[in-house]
DNA sequence: ATACTAAACGGACCACGGTCCGCTTTCTAT
DNA sequence: ATAGAAAGCGGACCGTGGTCCGTTTAGTAT
């Protein structure tokens, strides 16, 4: 169970779900993920994935609102999983450290998490208007901003939308495969970053 | 006169350009500023450019490469203006002044460069395969390594990477436009940041 | 003037995301 | 069992960025 609504799956929360759409639901999905392991999330074509599952579009978007929303679908696993971790798991990503500690942590955890889905990540968050309706995106943003704003950063909302954006699932990918950056050198300039902005000296 | 190709208008470089060719990219041109002047980048077509300024669409696609292109050759005036100034231009912005300084008035110059141009600048970024590919983009990039270098930061390049999504035009756009964040509030936080950053106590 | 060539042209064509709406299926009430 | 309503379905259709290739045209060499 999932706290926060991690995908926009419109009709779910219905009283009652009929058994064909349930079915199809269920044909999408499975459909969705063996195209995505065999060609990669940016090869996904929603035209395919209807035809794979032998449903037409429009229940394909009935379903998923759009491409970004069937991504989001797809990695609402993992994101519970890491929404998790930094929410109630043990320090230093969940509660109980400095949020320094809690911060850099959650930076690296977010890196990684990043680099394990990062086809999907993209493409959830191209295609939707601005990359911030992405909710785990929103919600990534809320955690950061409480932890400035504990170690008594003047706006943190805005810088938590600073570090928001350094952390954007396109240019983590982008500097590790695209530039060749290696993501022990992310994470380490992260800390350095988040060191830096949380000294009190 | 450019430093930096900021715009790649393919067929610019060479030796001859043949006179309905001109033609055809003064038409474009203006047709082109018009549209953006009356409808707003985002809204301008292709098919719509090619059609108003009595043009193949071919011909669009052969001048400009893309979507993108078209953008940046659009902004390349502009984007020169700024240029020269964080590169040649007096203190704090151009040299002569310290690295920390430097960048907090280069940021905040971009950040209202932004605010000016911004429909074009998502626009140019957008579309583009990774938004880095903007030489605009990579320039600034360097710039700011420079600086950071300068300041005896670790790894210069993947802080100013991060930099430069934290001054993603679609991040200050949308915080200004969709978010209601005042340019204010993102100038100051930016000094901030710099400051935080680059204090050596 | 003429013939030749390479550049430039134009618009039909394609792929993809997304919408629309008439038809079908499932569920519920009787 | 039957009928009615609502949820679901499917695929034709649209707009957009981008490609392709047969045709036209500007420049050049004679």
């Amino acid at each position: 169970m999932s706290f926060i609504p991690l995908q926009p799956d419109l009709p779910l929360g219905s009283p009652h779900e009929r058994s064909d759409a349930a079915r199809n639901r269920e044909r999408l999905l499975s459909a969705a993920r063996e195209l995505v392991d065999e060609f990669g999330a940016e090869a996904l074509t929603m035209d395919a994935l209807a035809c794979k599952a032998k449903v037409g579009k429009g229940t394909v978007f009935r379903r998923f609102g759009s491409r970004a929303g069937l991504m989001m679908t797809l990695l609402s696993d993992a994101e519970s999983d890491f929404q998790r971790a930094f929410m109630f798991g043990p320090p230093p990503l969940g509660p109980g450290a400095s949020p320094a500690d809690r911060l850099t942590a959650f930076g690296e955890g977010r890196i990684y998490f990043v680099l394990e889905n990062g086809e999907l990540l993209k493409a959830a968050g191209a295609a939707t208007r601005n990359r911030f309706d992405v909710p785990a995106t929103k919600l990534s943003h809320r955690h950061m901003e409480v932890l400035l704003r504990e170690a008594g950063i003047a706006d943190p909302w805005v810088m938590a939308m600073s570090l928001t954006y350094a952390l954007d699932p396109e240019r983590i990918v982008d500097d590790v495969r695209v530039r060749g950056i290696s993501p022990k050198r992310l994470t380490d300039s992260w800390r350095d970053v988040v060191a830096r902005l949380m000294r009190t000296t």
